[in-house]
DNA sequence: CATCGTGTTCAGTCTTGACAAAACAAACCG
DNA sequence: CGGTTTGTTTTGTCAAGACTGAACACGATG
């Protein structure tokens, strides 16, 4: 119960002026509702960005009618974004003892990067299936296969350039998460 | 005019046995299909995938009509999404001399994919600026500035080696595209 | 000029999905 | 037990936008 109750902000107490505040507090709804917009691209609710964008912004934990409050949606929206974002494993529910309440905070996000990379390797695929149908083909080699090939490495190319940068930043912060994955 | 007027397929002549052009077909249904709902991830209409997907496997520029009886779709969503398209630089419209009609062929795609880069440039600009507004704060340098680190340091990388890819491919098959972008 | 061929634009329908309010469930508390 | 707090599920509403048929524009052609 130490944590911020009236206040819709997530509190950084000791705030240096007013003004810095203000423009602070003006950057971070920029931010989330950026998030938002982002995260709907890719074709995540609106909500569910905006909770990402918070979450990142929020060093500790958030409860989770704190969210309702601050982005100002149903608690029902929350309800359902959240279980959303958990189940991909961008955020993660957290308990604490004695407090029925659910807090949530932001995993260092694999889970929605990950996603793009599926995206790009579902991509490459389906390239390489039409090009397999494409091989019994006497005239293959004909511009059609130029353009699969194109597609393919592009696809591949990227994936994997992808996977490498994940795989560098992991290994750079080391270790903040187990991942159960 | 020489171009396959009755047959609704792109009649690659000269098949080898029916059977192979039967899976062939099935094949390009496929790919279409799946070249439709990929764009449909990126926020485009499912026709205008479709569209990018038929006209990849097709050699020659296809006729405005035939487009529409193909995809069994009307001739005003051909209409409008081959101007999408075409707006975007991914496909282009080509007319012959003594024909009215127009036909489309797809562009070796740049328009696609520097979308990709815009988007991920985006990203890495919000994080920046939300970088930029915590800076005057005290305790800077807290966790929230790390994630905003990562997803920045992330995401230009991304953008950066797409790029490289770009131009990769862009030189490697030299000149198809004067490309007057 | 009437008509046809070709592509575009407009107006309406239909689907999809986000969101909220309200009903609900379950744990806790007196 | 009632009543409260907390989160979930259900139900309905609303908006966005894809797609279509029909009207339209406009050049070609007899």
């Amino acid at each position: 119960m130490t944590v911020s109750e009236p206040t819709p902000l997530p509190d950084r107490s000791a705030e240096p002026t007013a003004a810095a505040d203000l423009s602070l507090h003006a950057a971070e709804e920029r931010f989330i509702e950026a998030m938002g917009l982002m995260h709907e691209e890719d074709r995540l609710p609106r909500i569910a960005g905006r909770l990402v964008g918070l979450l990142i912004l929020s060093p500790d934990p958030v409860r989770f009618d704190h969210l309702a409050e601050r982005l100002r949606v149903s608690r029902a929206s929350i309800s359902t974004n959240t279980r959303l974002l958990e189940n991909m494993g961008v955020i993660q529910r957290v308990t604490r003892p004695g407090d029925r309440r659910d807090y949530f905070q932001i995993n260092q996000e694999p889970g929605l990067l990950l996603r793009i990379v599926d995206r790009f390797r579902a991509r490459q695929a389906s390239a390489e299936e039409m090009k397999q149908a494409l091989l019994p083909e006497p005239g293959a080699g004909g511009i059609v296969a130029e353009r699969l090939d194109w597609f393919i490495r592009f696809y591949s190319t990227l994936a994997d350039s992808l996977n490498s940068v994940l795989a560098a930043m992991a290994s750079r912060d080391g270790n903040s998460r187990p991942d159960p994955a």
